[in-house]
DNA sequence: CTTTTGACCTGACAGC
DNA sequence: TGCTGTCAGGTCAAAA
């Protein structure tokens, strides 16, 4: 469920009730995500007040002074405030319970979040380290992305889904963002003519920075009760399409499979 | 070093 | 109504 404009706006949402706030336990009915969950994570964060919420590529950060818990929602994680002493569904796994009686709640059907703790600098956590720049900054310029791209084989789709490349950028937002930029998915990554790189990291900015902003409208409360926050009505251009007609030449939109993942493009205004 | 593949899980949905 | 097969928004680790 999540790529970066909802990690961005759970982020956003979630901070303002736990900001300050102080953990009073942690409740952990299944330890089993993509990795176990610390055993520690109760004894280290119980007691802590938490100073700040921020994202870095998809992962969300909880910082204390003791120490910052690094989630992420994998493939359909999810986050809400809720009652503590609301009854949990079967797929909410872990609770943040806060002083007071709300509760930061992990749902995750799948199963591919995971929950990590560091008590150092959680941006040179492993995981984190080696992760190249936010989408959304100027570090993500064209000079860069045509810096980095060079000498590259793979295709540009691919090249955007790596972390390594560029911060949480999706499947579904990659493949939206090519089509903007008028590049095929399958192109090699170091065939991208300077312009097209330019017109790339303008095409991710809008594409990420309109999902945001719509998102920001979509979710309300995350007291809520249901309402599960389902993704952003973006109405793609491409992602998920095959065959239908291309919105702006009703070419009908091709789909190729790009080593396991579908990539979607319309083959006339896509070169 | 770069690129590809397999693995981790469960639910939703199409087709028989 | 079942059953089977396919697919899904992520990404790490290992293999090629």
């Amino acid at each position: 469920m999540p790529e970066l404009p909802e990690v961005e706006t759970t982020c956003r949402g979630i901070a303002p009730h736990l900001i300050g706030r102080r953990v009073a336990r942690v409740v952990v009915r299944n330890p089993r995500l993509r990795w176990r969950v610390p055993t520690s994570l109760g004894r280290e964060i119980s007691g802590r007040i938490i100073g700040s919420v921020t994202r870095r590529a998809k992962y969300i950060l909880i910082a204390t002074d003791a120490g910052t818990a690094i989630l992420h929602l994998g493939m359909s994680g999810s986050l809400r405030i809720v009652a503590a002493a609301r009854p949990p569904g079967k797929w909410d796994h872990v609770d943040f319970v806060l002083a007071g009686g709300d509760c930061l709640r992990l749902r995750d059907p799948r199963r591919f979040g995971s929950i990590l703790w560091t008590r150092q600098d959680p941006l040179a956590h492993k995981l984190l380290a080696d992760i190249g720049p936010e989408p959304l900054t100027r570090e993500f310029s064209r000079d860069y992305l045509y810096d980095v791209t060079r000498g590259r084989s793979r295709a540009i789709r691919d090249t955007l889904l790596d972390a390594h490349i560029v911060a949480g950028v999706g499947n579904i937002y990659a493949n939206e963002a090519l089509f903007r930029a008028g590049v095929r998915p399958t192109r090699a990554a170091g065939r991208l003519t300077f312009d097209e790189c330019k017109r790339l990291v303008a095409a991710i900015r809008a594409t990420l920075n309109r999902a945001i902003r719509s998102g920001g409208s979509t979710l309300r409360d995350y007291h809520a009760a249901d309402g599960e926050a389902g993704y952003f009505q973006l109405t793609a251009r491409v992602y998920g399409r095959n065959a239908d007609p291309c919105r702006v030449c009703r070419t009908p939109i091709r789909l190729v499979r790009l080593g396991q993942r579908s990539a979607f493009y319309c083959p006339k205004c896509q070169v």
